[in-house]
RNA sequence: AGGCGGAUAGCUCAGCGGGAGAGCAUCGGCCUUACAAGCCGGGGGUCACGGGUUCAAAUCCCGUUCCGCCUACCA
């Protein structure tokens, strides 16, 4: 590797593609079927194949990226199992658009044409997304990447398809279903989007069959009327007394139906009677179900009225509605008609308004399998965190209705069901049978619908390691460690793994769900398409940069908080990327010429031992902050950390041996503050891979990647709580010194002449070691340590613990300005004294707080009141001296 | 309708029982040979409102207001 003094500024798109290409070209990625090593295991929530980069999957797979990265380094053999997801509604309406702008349909080229077209589009732009991915750095085993359609993922579809046959937990069934009649097909509930929607509340007169009065009913959709096979009413609506038996004709049919009793009715809503329409409305096909009406179906897969429509045969739903609503009017029959809002359903993919039919559909017999998948997580082998959406889960758990898994398009498993036009018998088989099993005819003919995209999906955890066979992948890394995913497919996805996890490997598929927050725009909404208010996450990593883009997503993950993204931020962690890469150019500035490694003899300053102690600290807090996912801390710590510790003070502190006269320190020193730096490099590495890698390779003796150095260990680093003491009265004193500059706008090239009143000798040593420090980094020139000297006149004071700086300032201070300077801090300190004194004056507090939060009390008001003494008495020296 | 979450510095947000914090913005002083994408210093907050629990509340509980989200079968 090159090694030569870096550019002034980190440029983050040179560097980014050469470094994942290496990774790749390595093989750092790859994880071992077997080994010693502790697995740890994550599989990716696959993007769908249509999928292009959004802000969702940028924090979704950073989050991954860094706790793979962190274990790899902590010694795992990690697996990110990568893949994509076949999403059949989605890539379906891509190719059918595609096919319409050249002037045709699926149909025109039918079923088995139409699938090798999306095959082909698979192939062609499957990639996209992977590529992406790669982009934002993610360490994904590639060599492992799986399809919900290859082969092997079609198999364990079928295995567990037929599996679940036989078992009798899956079942074909009559149900109403919501049907888009633009996509063709079923939508489960979840797939549904409500929307408050401007309609109107029509009231209908139906007659009695005696034509001596009238039910009023009150419906948002008129044209169902026409499927109507009753009208209902509470039984305990006074108003409807004594109307059970009789009959009421159909509006417009003058068909006779029943007036029906059931406690479903709202008494309080529009007139307290309700047309039933059993075909065309969940609820109206339960109460239907209860008082075993007809289901008559009027309107058809194309959303338009079939022929028990009667006179509306074959009209648009929409105009059917607008034509009934005219007759009605003229037959006096439409009392009057309400603006009215209320939520409609509408296709998730396409927005169309979503028609309840009644249909055939397989399903899912979920009741036993959520119980287990429940009882799972109410056991603690799975854990969901943050906790609350474990209630979210139990609450779904607990009221799950059967999955309706049949959709009615071409792209996706085909359900492995055959039907025999001879015997009628009905084959769910793992292997394509020729003829029927129990007939031998061979006119034999497989379901046409395909199984919801989800189907596929919930097998993922297991699937992509190889089940249905036996495999080492199986055996090392099911369950999988976490699984990490956005709470919007809690129950699209998670919930359903868990079901099919636990009933076919007969063990949880992984061990913690992290759900991680949404991003969303500057007002709180979810970002998309449709809005037009989605940030490109691609154009963000142009912009600033993968790392910063990154480091951003990670410091602002936190635990159940959405991420209302903003690009000043990013723009501040850019900034944090340049300060590392500077402080990087520092080092190597300094390691040019000549020695670069002191294994033995090293001499450690204070500021040496100082770092490496908070090194340990830090690197150990922020280990711990990713194991618990607070990544938001881990980002906030490495931060402070590496700018205002290992920047701001470290290296200044370093210059006085580098800069030095003394070759053996200065040799030392260069040794350490590699060391350090690589520690650094190490504990971002898993935030930021590309710069830390960048400046890792062009460190000396680092020929491998950083992806496969040590994660820094808190044993790595000496603890020297005395270091610690050292600095933070060696830093109090700087900054009392900085403080008085600043506040007198004093420019640092006038510098300073200082007096420090010292309290004890183990101070005055620690200072007298470090005067160059205090020089450097105050602006100091000339400095005099002593005990219990008196303040000179002309001079400012600060206090900082026991000890008094006082800056000489002669002919140069503005004694007014000193006053109030000490006037402000002794109000502050005042201040403090008094509310602290006002607890140690409570007796209650006395009585029941904690000794350890009295003692601290205590010292604190102790520190304080000499702190204030001294204050005082500088303020008394200069309080009736005139300029 | 129910459930969940939020209201903290000008902005974006951490903190969630014992000293009000960060980034950006702002003000003042600096081109100090790693970094002006920088350095040093300062100002700025009855932690939405009203109650309660506690020795102690931004932090826990109840209520109110305003925002956001999710779920739902009021036609």
């Amino acid at each position: 590797m090159e090694r030569t003094i870096i550019s002034k500024s980190y440029e983050p798109k040179q560097v980014e593609r050469k470094w994942y290409e290496y990774w790749e070209k390595n093989e750092l990625f790859c994880a071992k079927g077997r080994s010693d090593k502790d697995p740890f295991c994550i599989v990716i929530p696959p993007p769908n194949v249509t999928g292009s980069l959004h802000m969702g999957h940028a924090l979704n797979n950073t989050l991954q990226d860094i706790i793979c990265r962190f274990k790899r380094m902590k010694g795992c053999n990690v697996l990110w199992q990568p893949g994509t997801d076949h999403a059949g509604i989605a890539t379906q309406n891509v190719v059918e658009k595609d096919l319409a702008s050249k002037g045709t349909d699926r149909h025109a080229i039918g079923r088995e044409r139409f699938t090798e077209l999306v095959w082909d589009w698979r192939t062609k732009y499957g990639g996209v997304i992977i590529n992406q991915l790669k982009r934002l750095g993610c360490s994904c085993d590639w060599h492992r990447e799986r399809f919900t359609m290859d082969e092997g993922l079609s198999r364990a579809v079928r295995e567990v398809f037929v599996r679940l046959y036989e078992e009798g937990l899956i079942y074909k069934g009559d149900y109403i279903i919501n049907w888009c009649p633009r996509c063709h097909t079923a939508l489960a509930d979840l797939e549904v989007e409500h929307e408050e929607t401007e309609s109107y509340l029509y009231y209908i007169r139906y007659l009695f069959e005696s034509r001596d009065g009238h039910l009023t009913v009150a419906t948002t959709r008129p044209e169902t009327l026409l499927g109507d096979t009753a009208v209902a009413v509470n039984p305990e609506d006074k108003r409807y007394n004594g109307l059970s038996g009789k009959h009421v004709l159909l509006p417009l049919l003058d068909k006779v139906i029943p007036v029906i009793l059931d406690r479903y009715v709202d008494t309080q809503f529009g007139t307290g009677a309700l047309k039933i329409t059993p075909a065309h409305d969940p609820n109206d096909f339960a109460i239907g179900n209860t008082h075993k009406l007809d289901r008559i179906k009027v309107i058809d897969e194309n959303g338009r009225m079939n022929e028990l429509a009667g006179p509306y045969k074959s009209m648009d739903r929409f105009e059917c509605r607008e034509k009934i609503l005219g007759d009605l009017r003229q037959a006096g029959l439409l009392v009057k008609t309400e603006p009215y809002l209320h939520a409609a359903g509408y296709c998730y993919r396409c927005k169309t308004i979503i028609e309840p039919l009644l249909s055939k559909q397989w399903f899912v017999r979920a009741g036993q399998l959520a119980k287990e998948a429940s009882q799972a997580v109410r056991d603690g082998k799975t854990r969901i965190s943050p906790s609350n959406w474990e209630g979210v889960y139990f609450e779904w758990m607990d009221n799950i209705k059967d999955w309706c898994i049949s959709r009615q398009i071409w792209w996706g498993h085909r359900i492995p069901v055959w039907y025999c036009e001879e015997c009628e018998e009905v084959h769910a088989v793992k292997e394509d049978p020729v003829v029927c099993k129990s007939c031998g005819s061979t006119r034999i003919l497989q379901e046409t619908d395909v199984l919801d995209t989800w189907f596929s999906s919930a097998l993922w955890p297991f699937s992509t390691l190889g089940w249905p066979d036996s495999t080492d992948e199986l055996e090392t890394f099911y369950p999988t460690s976490v699984l990490i995913t956005g709470f919007d497919i809690l129950f699209f996805w998670v919930a359903r793994m868990m079901m099919m996890g636990i009933h076919f490997m007969g063990d949880i598929p992984f061990k913690d769900v992290y759900i991680h927050a949404l991003v969303r725009d500057a007002e709180g909404k979810k970002m998309s398409k449709s809005r037009g208010n989605v940030i490109d996450p691609l154009e963000v990593m142009d912009e600033f940069g993968t790392d910063a883009f990154r480091f951003t997503l990670a410091a602002l993950a936190a635990q159940g908080r959405d991420v209302k993204l903003s690009e000043e931020r990013i723009l501040g962690y850019r900034h944090f990327v340049n300060k590392i890469w500077n402080a990087a150019r520092f080092v190597l500035m300094n390691l040019e010429d000549g020695v670069n490694t002191v294994s033995e003899n090293r001499y450690y300053t204070l500021s040496d031992r100082w770092i490496l102690t908070r090194l340990g600290q830090v690197s150990m807090d922020a280990a711990q902050a990713i194991e618990d996912y607070r990544f938001n801390e881990a980002a906030g710590l490495c931060y402070q950390f590496v700018w205002h510790e290992f920047c701001d003070w470290y290296l200044e502190m370093a210059k006085h041996s580098l800069y030095g006269k003394d070759r053996a320190r200065k040799e030392s020193s260069r040794a350490t503050i590699q060391d350090v730096l690589m520690a650094v490099l190490k504990l971002l590495h898993p935030f930021m891979p590309f710069v830390t890698e960048e400046i890792w390779q062009k460190l000396p003796g680092t020929e491998d990647s950083i992806m496969i150095a040590a994660f820094p260990e808190r044993s790595d680093f000496s603890e020297d709580k005395g270091a610690l003491k050292e600095m933070e009265l060696l830093m109090g004193i700087i900054s009392g010194i900085r403080n008085i500059r600043g506040e007198m706008n004093i420019p640092p090239s006038k510098k300073l002449s200082i007096l420090i009143d010292v309290a004890d000798k183990e101070g005055s040593d620690i200072l007298n070691r470090n005067l160059q420090h205090i020089r450097v980094l105050a602006g100091v020139a000339e400095v005099s340590v002593a005990t219990g000297v008196s303040k000179p006149e002309a001079s400012a004071t600060a206090v900082f613990a026991q000890n008094q700086v006082h800056v000489l300032l002669k002919g140069l201070l503005d004694f007014e300005e000193e006053r109030k300077r000490l006037r402000k801090e002794i109000k502050k300190v005042e201040k403090d004294i008094e509310s602290s004194n006002k607890k140690l004056l409570n007796s209650d507090f006395m009585e029941k707080a904690p000794a350890e939060i009295i003692a601290k009390v205590k010292d604190k008001v102790e520190t304080l009141s000499l702190k204030l003494e001294k204050l005082n008495q500088s303020f008394r020296l200069i309080e009736t001296i005139d300029d």
